[in-house]
DNA sequence: ATGAAAGCGCTAACAG
DNA sequence: CTGTTAGCGCTTTCAT
């Protein structure tokens, strides 16, 4: 065992010449620690002298609290994730808590490790989860947090609001003449009970079966490509395709040029979630940008809330979602047809 | 103060009518313990009945080893440090550790974090950063390994083999017939002293400043949009354009194609980095794929070894990149110009 | 082959 | 207002 060679409150104690529960409590800011200005500057002059820093370890062996909260992912994972944790990081940093990170695993298994480690939550990444394999996350003495999923297997979930935004997507392809939009979807999603599509059927005033739709069969471009191709197989005067998720939309585009459709002539284009590289598709993409970092911190704040015992609220819903506006969609007009030679 | 109510070694112990340090040395199998198979066995069984875990936090405090590293990413980030991530993430899981990580920030006061945090050592994506920053970086008790990046800087250093790559760029290019590519580079890159570069201009068996050459001043597609600009109002008849990150190369497709430059009749393009993304660009994007998580999970590897004061390489080469040809590069041909009307 | 005992550095009653 | 004390759960000499 190597000595750290850091000082610790003892040495801290004996410089300012008080006892070490002194330094503790000034250090913790005890709220009913009565002490003379004179003794706490000591003290905080000692610390500063030293450069003294608390040993965390030690602090979590006595007060089971390490500052620790982990982060479960998918193994395949794309963009939106990394925002969010981006965002989770982010808030971390802000409120003195370490980020652990892991792709997801069995469950249990990893509660109990966590367990062992002394993490004191965990947020669990649930957009691609299934209702089964989130149970598994419910059983565990640590509060669990499911991130991008409204749920109730959960006593905590943070979602953002997919119905504005889908309703933002709704009113678009409205105001641009299209009634009757095909969907491309992600795996999980399922019509009619999707949360995803309400808004946008509402602004329509469509039922989401009458619709042509299609799953994919991932979450990544390659998802997007294999669905999209059987999407433009399948297009029946549509004059727009609304897609709940944006990497899914790279690989539409492809698909559809492929087929000899064209973006926006012969059919629009929107998705859900932003990125940069929206900017640089051909044509790029009319998307609604959705808070996502927020929703990372939001979360993030939703877990420490849950550790300290304190309300929280089943769902929370973030900032609002934004049209962004580019050139994959535009105005439906009676030329307009996406039907085409094989 | 919530007792955690989990069995404790003291537990094990009583019920396997055996000490606790008995029952440390069973757990940690320590190689000097002569025990009875007998006892043993009780030990164990106790474990399993109990469902005993160890307590990491309090086995942390008494061997300053607490199984946490740091992975430190730039604020701005991309695909790639994504990748890295999930490599360092998965290596961490099968290893026994948790990875911590976060965006990065004052190196000093981050790394004082850490140590108080009593993490074993931190991992700095070092890709971005310039000498002094990563100099930074250096002074600290812990072990730190630079990710992405090449320097004697830091004892330990871990980087992709970016020489290789870029002499398999060399070759495509030339078999291809393409003998003075232009070069779209990241902010970093010091034309002449960049290893991205020497690889390929061996095989070409030119001089990189006899290159044209671009910097971009960032490293998403936006920012090799605005360099690809300005690559292309410079270009003086070369054949192919050589981008030393791949979401640079996204950028610069947009920048060519609004220039009228054809890909890849009037110009190829070829990028380090692969993703997926890259095949549903138009056209396809042609790459040197590289092993990202094979890196990450080297990185991790290295700086278990610099914990362990084992032997630590200082550049550690992984698997051989390989090229991934799509339909943005093609031969060179007489007919080709890059030049064009304004 | 096993047990006793001393702490790692910190916190939180409880005394004084 | 400040000090004493008793651990949190584990590892590790040193005894036996």
């Amino acid at each position: 065992m190597r000595k750290s060679g850091r000082p610790t409150m003892k040495d801290v104690a004996k410089l300012s010449e008080v006892d070490v529960s002194v330094v503790s409590r000034v250090l913790s800011s005890d709220p009913k620690l009565a002490i003379t200005d004179e003794t706490r500057d000591r003290v905080l002059a000692a610390v500063a002298e030293l450069d003294y820093r608390p040993n965390r370890t030690a602090r979590a062996l006595r007060t089971s609290r390490s500052g620790l909260i982990a982060f479960v992912l998918p193994q395949k994972t794309s963009e939106v994730y990394f925002r969010l944790v981006a965002g989770a990081a982010g808030q971390c940093t802000e409120l003195g808590y370490q980020l652990v990170v892991a792709g997801i695993n069995e469950p249990e298994k990893q509660l109990r490790d966590y367990e062992s480690a002394g993490i004191d939550g965990v947020l669990i990444a649930a957009g691609g989860l299934d209702d089964d394999e989130l149970q598994r996350w419910a059983g565990s003495n640590l509060p669990v947090v499911a991130v991008n999923r409204s749920t109730d297997l959960l006593p905590t979930a943070c979602d953002l609001d997919y119905f504005t935004a889908s309703s933002l997507a709704g009113k678009h392809l409205k105001d641009l003449g299209h009634t009757r939009p095909a969907v491309l979807s992600g795996p999980w999603s399922q019509p009619g009970s999707d949360q995803r599509l309400t808004g946008l059927c509402e602004e329509l005033g469509v039922n989401s079966d009458e619709l042509t739709a299609v799953s994919s069969h991932g979450i990544g471009a390659a998802a997007g490509y294999e669905a999209g191709i059987r999407l433009a197989d399948q297009l029946d005067g549509e004059t727009a395709i609304f897609v709940t998720t944006i990497s899914l939309a790279f690989g539409l585009l492809k698909a559809l040029s492929e087929r000899g459709i064209s973006v926006p002539d012969d059919v629009s284009v929107l998705s859900l979630h932003d990125e940069e590289l929206a900017n640089f598709t051909s044509p790029a993409l009319t998307t609604i940008a959705m808070p996502t970092e927020q929703l990372g911190a939001t979360a993030v704040s939703q877990l420490l809330n849950a550790i300290e015992g304190r309300d929280t609220p089943q769902v929370v819903v973030n900032d609002a979602p934004v049209l962004v506006a580019r050139q994959s969609t535009a105005p439906a007009s009676s030329h307009q047809s996406a039907t085409h030679a094989p």
